[in-house]
DNA sequence: CCAGACGTTGTT
DNA sequence: GTCTGG
DNA sequence: CCAGACGTTGTT
DNA sequence: GTCTGG
């Protein structure tokens, strides 16, 4: 599953990968949580006062129409970054606090789940990030590992996004990282983990004119377990009121880096 | 029809 | 909001 | 995900 | 033990 990541990147590859139109403004994060805000990429959104009025957002194009092929050069919808709270609060809630259970979502289920339904098809977003940490309990206690893309290269979790008015008329944006079956390495520690998107499927996920979702079903799959590896880090992470380089400092001891390839 | 739910994760 | 259960 | 709380009453 | 908050 996926409750704790990483975004140690910097604004620059970060725009520089997803195609973001401006540069994200962000320190490098070792430690974020369900509550926290996390940065998402997303559809770019109608300006709400804006004075030109964009006739109907790419509906009609061609290109966004057929799948993307083989790279991500050319985003056939604009996108954008934004700041939102990790855990999605589904937009007729009462109570905004369910946010606080609903971090995760089942890929294979979201498409039909009331809470999840209409994200699934009109709000999806991708949230970088270059790391996530599962705990594999010991003798010893609950040891953390990072799980990282070999070359420490930054990745795109699949997410969902939405929008809840309180009372008082706030705007609350929230969002959810989508879970399938495990590859074989994290199935090590876990009977889940995130939804990793290659780069060749972002521009079909953000492209709001797909509003079917079993179109996406051939991204729904567990990242290759060849392509990842896993390193024991200090349990300063453990608390998410920790921040910072300790949090992915190998574990005191082993400094082993465990991946698909040693026994 | 109205009332009530709406979600995921963990683990021996 | 929208679906399921009674 | 882990850490930390876990409760009520009165009252100005 | 179980829920809430970060």
């Amino acid at each position: 599953m996926c409750g704790r990541f990483t975004l140690r990147a910097t604004p620059e590859e970060v725009a520089n990968h997803f195609r973001l139109l401006d540069l994200p403004d962000f320190s490098p994060r070792y430690n974020i949580g369900p509550g926290q805000m996390v940065g998402i990429v997303r559809a770019q959104q109608a300006e709400p006062g804006a004075e030109e009025r964009t006739p109907e957002i790419n509906a009609a194009s061609p290109k966004s129409a057929s799948p993307a092929v083989g790279s991500d050069a050319e985003p056939a919808v604009k996108r954008e970054w934004a700041w939102v709270k990790w855990g999605l609060v589904p937009h007729w809630a009462e109570d905004p606090s369910v946010g606080n259970r609903l971090i995760n979502a089942r890929a294979e289920t979201v498409g039909t789940k009331p809470a999840f339904r209409t994200a699934a098809r009109y709000r999806r977003c991708l949230i970088p990030a270059d790391g996530f940490y599962e705990w594999k309990a010991s003798s010893r206690g609950k040891q953390p590992y990072l799980i990282r893309l070999r070359g420490d290269r930054l990745f795109a979790l699949a997410g969902l996004w939405d929008q809840w008015h309180s009372p008082t008329g706030e705007i609350l944006e929230t969002c959810t990282v989508l879970t399938v079956e495990p590859n074989p390495l994290v199935a090590r520690f876990h009977n889940r983990m995130p939804l990793i998107l290659p780069p060749e499927a972002y521009d079909l996920w953000l492209n709001p004119t797909i509003i079917q979702f079993d179109r996406l079903r051939e991204w729904i799959r567990p990242y290759p377990e060849d392509e990842m590896e896993a390193v024991a880090v200090s349990s300063y992470v453990n608390s998410t009121r920790h921040e910072g380089p300790r949090c992915v400092e190998p574990a005191a001891g082993t400094g082993t880096l465990f991946d698909n390839n040693s026994s």
